[in-house]
DNA sequence: AGGTCTAAATTTAGAGCTAAACGTAGCAGT
DNA sequence: ACTGCTACGTTTAGCTCTAAATTTAGACCT
């Protein structure tokens, strides 16, 4: 079937009898390969990174059994959340979904295509495009987000609740620190609103 | 995919007083609009979600300098990990890199077209191919690798070590998890629900 | 008014992925 | 020897993204 790539067992063999660390792994095999190479942030970067893989194959799954693909789901939660009138600008959008112009240019003109959201000129601001939910788009996100969110949960629950307690605030330091920091580095454009 | 992603500024209005979080006001806006859904997942999975796009974005800048792209890197990386003779089947490839055996196929067939892998039937086990690192290939790894790790430990530079050994810590038991529960639920899971 | 600037969205080219169909080649049972 | 099974890699169709080029329409000079 997949990119599940279910058990790994790292890069090399994983030692002994030790419980096998397959990122650990990597950082051992460039220190191995390469004495010196700055390994210290594999533990956790190449961690973040498979497991968003991990949640994201899954949702995908998820989602494909009910016909839907993540980047519309995205969009449509977008509006959703925002509350009524359900309606958002491009720009908005793609600052929100963390993607560019181009592809919520192409996101959106999908989604209107299945009906599920409109696209009509701001009134007062000239260029601006705003999307809204349909009804139909609306019914999609009731019919979708609670089976996403709560399998979610179910794949979090082999953590006990004091972990992730630990593990949500540990994660809302750091991504708010790196935001800073690629904003600060990458923008010099004042993008806050 | 940046799922129910959300940036800056958050959904709603961050406002009210606290420092903003843009994931728990995620989390705040599916709790206004619709009562009930099941929020606990959001801390954890859409942090996630957002840091690995924010490393794997900056991650592909970096290399576009270096006249390479992530894909191939990673190809490369996972090759010359493996030391010598820097030879590994594209079953073993694909499942450490985590993609489908197709994605494989493509990534060496786009890595061997630019002359830094080599593509040869492995001999003793019949159907199988061997992909092997060429010099070139060891080049371009020994040219990048320090830099985009280096990077990467500046970007958590902001992260006191000892956080980061918890945050590491958490991370590794919470990936360990989900990949058992997600490798036992595809076989588990044979039918349709 | 007419030309230029600018901010916004869209379109295009090309990378990259998944899923599924396909091609191949040993192997096992008869 | 023949038939079907199985394990492997490759190809193809279709989706989605980014970056860059393009379009669009007010705004700002002179």
């Amino acid at each position: 079937m997949a990119s599940e790539a279910s058990r790994k067992a790292g890069d090399g063999r994983s030692g002994g009898g030790a419980p096998s660390d397959p990122v650990r792994d990597i950082a051992a095999a460039w220190e191995r390969e390469r004495p010196g190479t700055p390994v210290s942030s594999i533990g956790i970067v190449t961690s973040i990174w498979q497991l968003a893989k991990l949640f994201g194959d899954d949702r995908r799954r998820v989602l494909a059994r009910a016909g839907v693909d993540t980047a519309t789901l995205d969009l449509l939660s977008v509006l959703r959340r925002s509350g009524e009138p359900y309606t958002l600008s491009t720009r908005e959008i793609g600052r929100r979904s963390m993607i560019t112009a181009g592809a919520v240019s192409q996101r959106v003109a999908r989604a209107e295509r299945e009906g599920l959201v409109a696209r009509h000129p701001a009134q007062g601001r000239p260029r601006t495009v705003e999307v809204t939910l349909t009804a139909t788009g609306h019914e999609v996100v009731e019919a979708t987000v609670d089976q996403v969110l709560h399998r979610e949960a179910e794949l979090l629950d082999g953590l006990a609740p004091e972990k992730q307690a630990e593990l949500t605030d540990l994660l809302r330091t750091l991504l708010r620190d790196v935001q800073d920091r690629l904003g600060d580095d990458r923008l010099t454009h004042v993008g806050e609103d």
